[in-house]
Order: structure tokens, then C-alpha cells, then sequence
DNA sequence: TTCAAAATATGACATTTGTCATATTATTTT
DNA sequence: AAAATAATATGACAAATGTCATATTTTGAA
């Protein structure tokens, strides 16, 4: 790549910033931009004709979103996506975004990879969907959330995301009410502690061994 | 790409055979190809600890299915891939495959339009796995087959693939019993009729009314 | 601080789905 | 054709989860 090129990408790439409230894109709306979140975590939401809705990803830094099938043919976004709290995030209007693939194997490559993993990822969430039950997928929830934003401190991990029983009712697909329940249990069970803005998991390996267990606690 | 090159990776590119019985890989097992189905269909399984399994997608011809994750960075298949029938499949070395995205950057812009139609599908699949009752799970899975497989025929659409309610079941994560209760209710309206070996949808639009219904018929 | 809104909590009950047992019908194989 | 296997069917009951109502607590804003 020469540094005409470089220069000229670099040019197209502009950062926005969104908070509370606010939208990055909608579902539904056209797909121009393709992103990559550099500060803050962003919600990736669908919602079904009946108004119900359900959380797919938690993008944090370093995560692209591109809704690559919507870029590239034209199709609108298949889903919303919505910051949680003060968000940062690069936007490289879709031509730039191709012509940088067309001209950079190595950068397609890691988009390969990104994708591959993204893939691998919400595959196995699907089959957490469709063999576990609510109170298995939600300890699988804590589980990755405290492997992949957890804060050792005093008392376990502290998670690194806002979340209330409502937000995680939509990761795990249960209704709040349930959510709210399951968490109860977990809390006495003394496997985690606290709510929405401070929750801490207090025993990742029995969370593990709940998250893969037959009979509910 | 020069023709040397392009003759060292077709030297790279064999074609296998698989039948009824017999594996195209396991989970677990290393990940050291890339497959492109030619003929036939492959059914994508994982299962989980307690033995339960559930089936991901059914894979055509011209689709591909690389583990891109696994055979990037050398984890162990995810799921397993099963023929359904008599299947060809091409495979190609992990480096040649390499070689090739790296040398053909059409090549590497076609695979993450390819993973990005399959991520979207996927999320498509949790999303209704999430929120939708069993029976709307199952009415959607009739339509996209019936959509993407079928064959119009006098009495409806027949599906292109051999399907046992176990088979449904293991697709919308329910139980063999549940699938064929749905199924058999379905009959009754004159939705659907036939079973594994010849399955006819009779009505698509009903079906899909049912799919983003809220009230179980 | 005080008030309003959001989040958490809990009970009673309905609905959905799973489990297990057993029977019947198709399909393959011998 | 007969036997064996796989697939479909159905009932009775149990378990999981949803729904709706209402109360309490926490958080954030004026």
C-alpha cells in the first residue's frame, strides 16, 4: 500500500462519539459506515415484530461492527446498535472500507479472522439458546462477562459493564421477572453480589460448573 | 495471481466423498482444511457435555465451511460436520488456503461477505431461538427450507432434504416428542404434510403468519 | 434533600415444554 | 416376506418459564 493510499483511507476515517439515548444505527437503516468501537461498550440489538428484544453482543474496544452482509449488498442494518453509557467509535464510509480490503490482504485477513471468531462465538451462543436452561445460560453469561471485562477486587470480579436483570434477561432470552429470580438464587447461593452498576461474580469456578450442570439449584 | 500459483493451489485442492454413517470432521478434532460442499448436504452439530445435540445449520452446495477461528489459530473444530446422504465436498491445505487470500484479495473480499451473510444468519437463529415459542421456531425453519430447498409441486413445496422430526427438533432446540406434536398440529390445519423422506409445505403464507404470531394455534 | 423514575423483589397462577412410558406405523435389511 | 430397526404418535404427568399484579428499594435529577 503506498502512502497515497494510506493518506486517502486515513482522510475517510472519522471518530463520533454517542451517549445515553442515542443511537449509532438502527435496525433497519442503510448501511454506510463500517465501525470499530475505541472507547465505552455498545449494544448489539434485534427486535422481533412484537416488540420483545434481545441483546446479542456486548462490543467493547477493538470490536468492529460492520454488518458486512449490509454493507456490501446494499441491505439495511439487520439490527440496532446502541451505546451503554459514553461511547467513542472510528467510521470508514463503505468504499473506503473496500477499496482498503481490495488493496490490504493483510487487513483482510484479520477481518477474516475477526469475523471467523464472531461466527464461532454466536454459534455457540445459539446452542446455549437451544439446550440450556435459564438459569445455566445466565451463569454462562457472568462467566464470560467476568473473563472478558472482570476487575479483580476484594470480594471476586467485578464486572466491567453496567447491567441491570433486564439487560441480562435480554442476553439470556428469559423475561426480567425470571432473570430477577435466578439472580436471587445465585445471590444467595453467595455466587454473586450486588445489582446493575456494581455486580461482582464472587465464585467463577461453581458458575462454571452450574453453567454445564443438569439439576437446577 | 500468476498461473504458477494459481496451479499450486489447485495441486492443493482434493476432492473427498462421505456417506451415511461417516464423518467429515469432529468436534475436537485439529482443524487443517478448508471445505467447500460440492454436492449433497452436511449437517453443522454440537453437542454438549450431557450429550444433548443440537444442529446448526445445513450446509449446500457452494457453501463453505472453514472454521475460519480454528483453522487460524489452531483450536480444535467446534462442531461437528455430518453428511446427510451421499456428499463431495473440496478441501484445501490451511496454508494454501492462506496462500490464496493472501495473493487474491477477491478472493479474500468474496469469504467475509460469505461470513457475514452466515454471521447475520446466525444471529437471526439466536434471536428467534430467544424470544419465539417453539412453534413459531419450527414454522420459521419450514419456511427457509421450504425457500431454500424446495421444490414446487402439485400439492405444495417439497423440501430438497430428507428431514426426521428428531432432525427438526435438534434445528429449534426442542424435543423429538415436541417437534412431532407441532408437526402433527401443522398437519392438521393443512400446513404441512408428509414425513422425513417426503415433506411437503402446503401453505408458506400461513406458515409464515404463524413464524411472527403470538397466539399458539 | 426531595421527588420521580428506574430497578429489584415476590406471590399467585397460566402456559409451555419436557419426561417417560408405550403403542403404532414406515422403512430397511436379511 | 419376515424380521429388525427407525420413525411417528399419544397420554399422563412433572418441571420450567411466562404473565400479571403489586410492593419495595435504589438511583438519578430537580
Amino acid at each position: 500500500m503506498g502512502e497515497q493510499e494510506r493518506r486517502s483511507f486515513l482522510e475517510e476515517l472519522t471518530e463520533a462519539h454517542y451517549g445515553k439515548g442515542q443511537y449509532i444505527f438502527r435496525q433497519g437503516d442503510p448501511a454506510d459506515y463500517f465501525h470499530i468501537v475505541t472507547r465505552g461498550s455498545v449494544k448489539c440489538v434485534k427486535s422481533s415484530p412484537e416488540g420483545k428484544e434481545c441483546t446479542l453482543k456486548v462490543l467493547m474496544p477493538g470490536d468492529l461492527f460492520c454488518c458486512e452482509a449490509a454493507v456490501f449488498d446494499g441491505s439495511p442494518h439487520p439490527g440496532t446498535a446502541q451505546p451503554m453509557g459514553e461511547v467513542s467509535v472510528l467510521r470508514l464510509s463503505k468504499k473506503a472500507y473496500f477499496d482498503m480490503l481490495r488493496s490490504n490482504p493483510d487487513a483482510a485477513i484479520e477481518v477474516i479472522k475477526y469475523l471467523g471468531n464472531r461466527l464461532n462465538e454466536v454459534q455457540e451462543q445459539a446452542k446455549i439458546l437451544a439446550l440450556d436452561r435459564a438459569d445455566q445460560r445466565l451463569a454462562t453469561l457472568l462467566v464470560n462477562l467476568a473473563e472478558r471485562t472482570g476487575v479483580t477486587e476484594a470480594q471476586g470480579i467485578r464486572l466491567g459493564v453496567r447491567l441491570t436483570r433486564q439487560d441480562m434477561a435480554n442476553m439470556v432470552g428469559v423475561t426480567t421477572e425470571t432473570a430477577i429470580r435466578i439472580m436471587a438464587r445465585f445471590k444467595k447461593l453467595r455466587l454473586v453480589s450486588g445489582t446493575a452498576a456494581r455486580l461482582v461474580v464472587r465464585d467463577l469456578p461453581r458458575l462454571k460448573e452450574l453453567a454445564a450442570m443438569k439439576p437446577s439449584l
